[in-house]
DNA sequence: TATGAATGAGACTTCATTCAT
DNA sequence: GATGAATGAAGTCTCATTCAT
């Protein structure tokens, strides 16, 4: 058991979009990993445009040409690392599924949004690196909406399990309204002063269950 | 009486935070007027970070040097921009506040929505541009958040003057995840599909209005 | 008796050579002076290449247009300070001249470099002006060191009053090596620290005494 | 034993100050030296300030982007200039230096100065680099000096070595003159007509000698 | 004569990417 | 495969000077 190494574990071999060359040998995924989490580090410290591909590859000290041979421009890197937020996120996800299903929908909310939150508490490049595709990559949004959408499919399917009654892409469209307002207020918050932000995040839990209960009134 | 509001009301030469020289004869308000067109179809078409001010210089058939009069930077273009949508944003809303305040309380939000929906369709670089900011100058998302900031106050005092009985700084948090989740979504909802952008539409609606009756029920 | 004015009493109208007009009435002439002021003092503050013409002029408070009327370009500015300069060191010394005439050689010598050390302090510019002109206009070397030029020829002439016994160009040639070290030296002391420089002015002065006692050892 | 003389004997690769890498194979100090030899000509020729970058890389025939490889900036290349002449000086200085040492005092002085004008003749943008300096990097005038600190290092350390009698710092302030007063003398001269020029080297001798001699007139 | 907005060549510097070793 | 020196197009911004008003 390697410590330090499975502090975020990437999924054995799966086919990240954009990369040149799968890292199939140990020492590979080990290079790919610290380039990720430099590329991380760099892009919310200083922002995406002004760091540059051979800053990142000094801070993982490894050589440029190396960068070059998983990633085939600067891109990738950024993608890549939208593919691995999207990963954690669906891990943090899966975590507590079983937990909100045996609770009433209102709580069930309540604890949805503190996953979520927690979850930007604990990469807070997610919504950066979010940003930042919009500018630098207009045309792969579709990518950087991973996240979101595994979220969203998620959220419609736990929705239309315990509160029937609705067309299933009713579903889609609330679980889509939930998730992307959810997602704003609580990057926003972020910027807020604590007492503040806890105030918000209140807030927010009443947004989602006010709205929820104008479809299932009877939870209660 | 809408307070923060006619901050801006101030119509022609408004000093402008991050320009060089406020161009005061007629010629130097064209020229400026031009960059910021020109600057804005560039930003929305090509992203921020691919446009150069050389591009936007030739573009506006203005040489680089006069450009460099009244911009002490590229990211001083982008300010200015964001400036003049909040500009506008103010005027459209001014436009229907008194038709707001004499709407039931749903009816006044379904108006502010659409109000503000129409908006984004007009200007179609308004949260392109707001997005931008973030990355480019993370310093001054202060500025970036005027628009919000002053809806954000316009509709606290509105709801604070037909919908008494919360302490004051209640209806600001109100009136923030009000103004946020409602841009989010409405900007979302450009990049989808006509009728599932309509359904969209009235799902924001939906969300809003029940929100606000958690607070005030007997609106009905 | 007008104040402040005088503080500098230049030579009626001299013909200053770079100059693209005299300024013949008053107020033309307080321009140009103020002009030279502010750029003295910037050059010296902020070295010559990064001062601008239109800085200059914006701290001279006059339109950049109106100093182009007295100054053909950058370099004429630089040209007239010197000029300046050469002319208030001719004041100073003609002013010490008669004393220096009383004096035994030593203490003559001895005074004329605590003069000159004066001038230097009085005008810090005096050597920065100095040094500049042979970066930015090689070929006018010739006019920046008219200050030491009128400097040798006093000083050759002085000695030749005082210690005859030697060929004619010969003073020139001892006034030569006398101005040039001990402006050297001069200069070079103002960035000591001041123990070591009071030091420095000592030894400058046993420098030229010995010199000038090996030409003239009865001088006890 | 001369003390911080062979500071800067380590021939090939001492670091020097403002690089941004060290030229380590044969073909890379092959190019700084080019580059050196180029912006050297160039300097003297058209003065510094109008000398570009661009035009240090044509004329040395290396693409722009390999200059900044080894100089950060324009400067650092000007600085390169004054430390290889330094590293020159102290060659020249170090052959004499068991010379110098078994002549009587006025012999000494005399060769000494003959090979500093040597050096002036052999490098004409020795001083002019160094008086370049000045305007462009007022803050690094230290480097500047570093010809002139270690010169007058070892006319400290030689005359304390065969004057004895005086207390330590006395022959600092005793050499940093005789150093500084040469250096214009004989700088001066280079723009003098031959014949002139010749006297003038003379007359420093001169002023040398006397003044050394009215610390140690047993010298004879 | 006086003004100051306008000009644009050109300065310095960066950095994503390649390819010879 | 691994490396990192080399590349040069392109970017941002300056500023001495002019000339229409």
């Amino acid at each position: 058991m390697i410590r330090g190494f499975n502090k975020r574990v990437v999924k054995e071999v799966e086919p990240v979009p954009g990369m040149r060359r799968q890292p199939k040998q140990a020492r590979s995924r080990e290079r790919v990993e610290k380039i990720l989490d430099v590329a991380e580090a760099m892009f919310i410290a200083e922002g995406c445009k002004s760091v540059t591909t051979n800053a990142i590859a000094a801070q993982a000290e490894i050589p440029i040409g190396s960068l070059y041979q998983f990633f085939p421009d600067k891109a990738a890197i950024l993608m890549a690392l939208a593919a691995r937020y999207a990963t954690l996120l669906n891990q943090k996800l899966l975590a507590v599924v079983s937990e909100l299903d045996s609770l009433p929908l209102s709580d069930a909310l309540a604890l949805g949004i503190d996953t979520y939150d927690q979850f930007h508490e604990d990469y807070p490049g997610f919504q950066a690196i979010y940003m930042e595709m919009q500018d630098t990559l207009p045309e792969l949004t579709a990518i950087e909406a991973a996240a979101d959408v595994e979220l969203i499919h998620a959220a419609a399917n736990s929705l239309s399990q315990h509160c029937p009654g609705l067309e299933v892409d009713q579903y889609q469209v609330i679980a889509m309204v939930l998730v992307k307002s959810v997602g704003t207020l609580l990057w926003m918050s972020r910027s807020q002063a604590p007492s503040f932000r806890l105030r918000l995040l209140e807030e927010t839990k009443r947004l989602v269950q006010s709205y929820v209960q104008s479809y299932w009134p009877e939870d209660r």
